[in-house]
DNA sequence: TCTTATGTAATAGTAAAACTATTATATTTG
DNA sequence: CAAATATAATAGTTTTACTATTACATAAGA
């Protein structure tokens, strides 16, 4: 997989950005190290111009690729769907029976990312852990319709229909398999959240984790047999 | 219900205001607008200079009850999960069987708030809005373990434990009662937001409600009869 | 009633963040 | 090799978030 990720672009949608950081060297730096700034200091306290004294280059020219920094992040939120659903694709296409590809499509949108592919610029595992913590800032703001409208929320909308897709393959009477879906994959992240931060509020801890719960959640909910 | 509401003063970590907003007008005042401005702007664009124009008071006023606007909203959070706990525990003590307990419970977190008790300053309705949007900014910071150690989460954590102690009536050997508690409660604001900005995925519109999908679920999973 | 204490709010800032206009330096290409 | 274009740096501006200090108002005590 890691071979074939490297020959892979992935491809985030063009308004995003102002200039392809995959078009420069000082793009790619700009991927890579804004994943590992975000990480230590979080999204709000991450800055252009702290990013800029680390990669070497000016505040200014990072403008240059990202209008603002939400663009940047909606650009890493991109990416990230993008790899999650080419996962999706690629482990999960010659599995032939529904229940048990269903099963490992919520294994691969809940699990913790545990190793980098090393290919490219980009540190899966950090951006991982950036996606729980900060993508629900990507669309949590006022302008979310019209960044909606532009196309900002495909590749993500995209992976939670594709999952939707196998629930009712699975159960073709159930009513609810696009909320089942979201509920998926926003809950995956959240409970990744609370056991970093929230003990108290979940129960996923060591071989409990997010996949296991949304699996026996949705196989008991579906009666999956 | 709304009677005894305005009798009963809604208790806030003390830790969270400089100055009790409940001690003065002004403080009121802040409560009041913040939450209709907050509404308009979102959390982002607001400012306490913006809030100040809008109530006749100088932005430094306001600093003299919030030390930040991070924790106003704080404020407003758990001002509105100790609301949802007073419903909780009114509109369910005196049900009896376990199922149709849980299913209130699962409606009280969930359902959209449709009536402003008009004997506070505080808009419930807005406040709902606001929660749907801006309560996970609350506690996706970097501060979060050290407020969380400060004790600014209590009452959110309180009743997502509530629903879960119900859960668990229900169900003693379900090995997931926390994690579907906060999946409930967490899930219940997205379907909320995902109903406004994001139809496409979704199930949750008109007529079916995230109340319903997730007492769909919750019956289904924990296989009550 | 006068003085002191205290609560409340306004003035006038500062520091940092977010973003922009302009200029300089490479690099490409015809 | 000159013109065009891509790329990046300098040096700003504006806005936001927050603070230090002062002023005013009310209340309490002697």
């Amino acid at each position: 997989m890691h071979n074939l990720l490297s020959n892979l672009k992935i491809a985030v949608p063009e308004k995003i950005f102002v200039k392809d950081p995959e078009s420069s060297a000082l793009g790619k730096r700009i991927i890579e190290h804004s994943i590992l700034l975000i990480n230590d200091l979080g999204f709000d306290a991450f800055t252009f111009k702290k990013l800029g004294v680390i990669i070497g280059s000016n505040e200014s020219s990072i403008y240059r690729y990202f209008e603002s920094k939400h663009k940047l992040l909606l650009y890493l939120s991109s990416w990230y769907w993008a790899w999650i659903e080419y996962q999706l694709v690629f482990e999960t296409h010659n599995i032939s029976d529904h229940k048990e590809k269903l099963i490992k499509a919520i294994d691969i949108v809940c699990r913790t990312t545990k190793e980098d592919s090393n290919f490219s610029h980009i540190n899966e595992i950090v951006l991982n852990r950036i996606i729980i913590n900060e993508n629900s800032k990507s669309f949590l703001t006022n302008e979310v319709d019209k960044e909606n409208k532009d196309g900002y929320f495909i590749i993500y909308k995209r992976v939670i229909q594709r999952l939707r897709d196998m629930i009712i393959e699975n159960s073709p009477d159930y009513n609810f398999p696009s909320s089942l879906a979201s509920t998926i994959i926003e809950g995956g992240l959240h409970q990744h959240f609370l056991k970093d931060h929230f003990l108290s509020i979940t129960d996923c801890e060591g071989q409990i984790t997010p996949s296991r719960f949304f699996i026996d959640l949705t196989v008991n909910t579906l009666n999956l047999k």
